[in-house]
RNA sequence: GACUUGGUAGCUCAGUUGGUAGAGCAUCUCCCUUUUAAGGAGAGGGUCCUGGGUUCGAGCCCCAGCCAAGUCACCA
């Protein structure tokens, strides 16, 4: 491993420290008693402290010094005076210790006393400190200055979405954005838990992916010797659960889907999915609206939360539009009641590309998609859907065509999906079938047919409603990030590149390949003139590393450089 | 998957028609007792993403690749 300059030189500070006796990585507990903020806040000229955290900058003049100490709630300053910290003859703690040994980065214990400085800054004065974990790499080191302006931001998308622990350390505001996540997640199921609602788990692994219509990630079991995939949705476990007697449940699941990646899209996301007995979509609406009132209360502390360039209102209650109607106000065109050649020259002359594939449902989708779905900022509830996009939605009470299916949009993109479940056994046999034959048509995101899951609904399921919340994009919102990388701590990342080590015989064969790219293998190994062992060695290695293909055809034997 | 833009010191970024690679912060050395983004002086630090090509000469031009971001397509 090639070390920078700087990081050689805090190995070195690390043995010098070993050499005095310090430990750099002591296992006793720290006696942590106040925190940056705590410190400032009950402040008192001479209270006694105790606290920790990881140094950030340093001011060095001569027996003088004020750094900064960042903990988990912020920063304090603190002051290191050389004869506080060495009050005797020897000086080592102050002149070496702290002055060469410690760097920026480095996690340390303080004891002394508040006092504020002739400027007015609260400052902790240092009377002993405890090396409590040595930093080998440099942090990158944001500046600001009194008017808040940053200077050398860390801000490269990729490093920091890599190395996130970094982001965090250096950039305070990243911090809040997941603290608020966790305050969003805190009050939904807080508000669900008052209503008596179950928060459950189910499982991951499925052996049919249900519940939704998406490409799902294949996975393997051994021991079964059967594939699973990890799941879609939960939907069809948590109406299990409804059969079962539960008049609530709900799930924060983690859903995997092995689509596209974009600032909108991690193959793995969080959905909130609730389901209630004896409910239908009107009560779900209601309940909806009320739940995102509050999270932006809590989350913002006001019910208008700006949205780029948008203030989005979500004091409830928000209009609830059918999609047709929607698609005549947006188009001008009533579609009720067009069959699918008709809905697929009306695409067309609204200049949307259609398919072969798609039918009634998928053409309607892609229409309000399309014309339609940008235009509802506010929080709207759009209501009403064609059955043929819906195999899991109850028929229309007035309306045999639609369902009771209702998506909340806001800034122009879907937030929640919800319906009156269908829980008829034999209507949902026939809409599974339905998926089934588009799925024979050649829609791959079709959903599979769960006999399972019908043999549950047979037992008979309450009338219930439920609705799945995408957590990341309500964060999104109530944090004002365009990106969901943002909003998640690991986003999916392409594995970093391994810099491969290549041997000197390796790098032989190599040499030999790179001219024409592929070889006989015969020719390569006399040219290459190794020992038969080194040959078998080195051409398992770089196979290993992907970098070479041996394709045999009969007694022909090449070898292709990838 | 397509297109556009980018990749230069630990970090943030300059780099002229193609002619020995720069700044600020950080680091190191020396000096300095209450400073406010930055105390003073000096020094060191580079696979210019990788591999080819053009050229007397490439950070710069050309080709291929890797990685990322943005836009679009698909999707939540």
């Amino acid at each position: 491993m090639q070390l920078s300059e700087q990081e050689l030189i805090r190995r070195e500070k690390l043995n010098k420290l070993r050499d005095l006796g310090i430990d750099p990585y002591p296992a006793a507990l720290y006696p942590v008693d106040t925190t940056s903020k705590n410190a400032k806040q009950d402040y008192a000229e001479g209270r006694k402290v105790v606290l920790s955290g990881r140094l950030m900058s340093r001011r060095i003049q001569g027996k003088a010094s004020f750094a900064e100490l960042q903990d988990s709630e912020g920063r304090i300053q603190v002051y290191f005076n050389r004869d506080e910290i060495c009050p005797g003859d020897d000086k080592t703690l102050y002149n070496e210790v702290y002055k060469k040994l410690l760097d920026i980065g480095d996690i340390i214990g303080i004891e002394g006393e508040l006092f504020t400085t002739k400027v007015g800054e609260i400052t902790v004065m240092v009377k002993n400190f405890t090396l409590l974990s040595k930093s080998l790499r440099p942090l990158p080191l944001p500046k600001k200055d009194a008017e808040g302006n940053v200077y050398d931001e860390f801000n490269d998308p990729e490093q920091r979405y890599r190395q996130r622990y970094v982001d965090l350390v250096v950039n305070p505001k990243v911090k809040e954005t997941f603290i608020k996540r966790t305050k969003i997640t805190n009050t939904i199921r807080q508000f669900y838990n008052e209503k008596g609602y179950l928060e459950v788990e189910t499982p991951i692994l499925q052996p049919i992916p249900g519940g939704a219509a998406a490409r799902p990630f294949l996975t393997h079991h051994n021991a079964l010797n059967i594939p699973l995939y990890l799941r879609i949705a939960n939907e069809l476990y948590l109406k299990r659960l409804i059969v079962g007697g539960f008049d609530g449940v709900y799930e924060f699941a983690k859903d995997f889907r092995n689509e596209g990646m974009d600032r909108t899209h991690n193959p793995e996301f969080t959905v909130m999915e609730l389901y209630v007995a004896y409910k239908d979509y009107h009560w779900m609406m209601d309940t909806t609206e009320q739940l995102l009132e509050k999270i932006a209360i809590e989350a913002t502390g006001s019910t208008k939360v700006t949205v780029g360039d948008h203030e989005i209102e979500f004091k409830a209650p928000y209009p609830r539009v059918p999609i047709l109607e929607a698609i005549k106000i947006h188009t001008g065109i009533d579609v009720s009641g067009m069959d699918e050649e008709e809905l697929r020259k009306t695409a067309l002359d609204l200049g949307i590309e259609v398919d072969e594939t798609m039918g009634v449902g998928k053409l309607i989708d892609e229409i309000f998609g399309e014309k339609c779905e940008h235009h509802y900022i506010q929080p709207t509830f759009i209501t009403d859907y064609p059955k043929e996009m819906s195999p899991l939605t109850k028929e229309h009470r007035d309306n045999p065509r639609l369902t009771e299916r209702f998506e909340l949009m806001v800034n122009g993109k879907e937030l929640a999906n919800a319906y009156s479940e269908l829980n008829d056994p034999i209507d949902q046999r026939e809409r599974f079938e339905e998926q089934l034959k588009l799925s024979e048509k050649g829609d791959d995101e079709a959903m599979f047919i769960d006999q399972d899951f019908l043999r549950a609904l047979e037992y008979g399921m309450p009338p219930t409603s439920g609705i799945g919340i995408g957590i990341d994009r309500l964060v999104m919102l109530m944090t004002n990030n365009s990106s969901i990388q943002e909003v998640l701590f690991f986003p999916q990342m392409r594995p970093e590149k391994k810099q491969v080590e290549l041997t000197q015989e390796e790098k032989v064969i190599v040499d030999l390949l790179k001219p024409t790219g592929s070889m006989e293998l015969g020719e390569l190994k006399s040219q290459a003139g190794l020992s038969g062992k080194k040959w078998d060695k080195s051409m398992k290695a770089l196979s290993k590393h992907g970098l070479v293909k041996v394709n045999v055809a009969g007694d022909n034997k090449t070898v292709t450089l990838n």
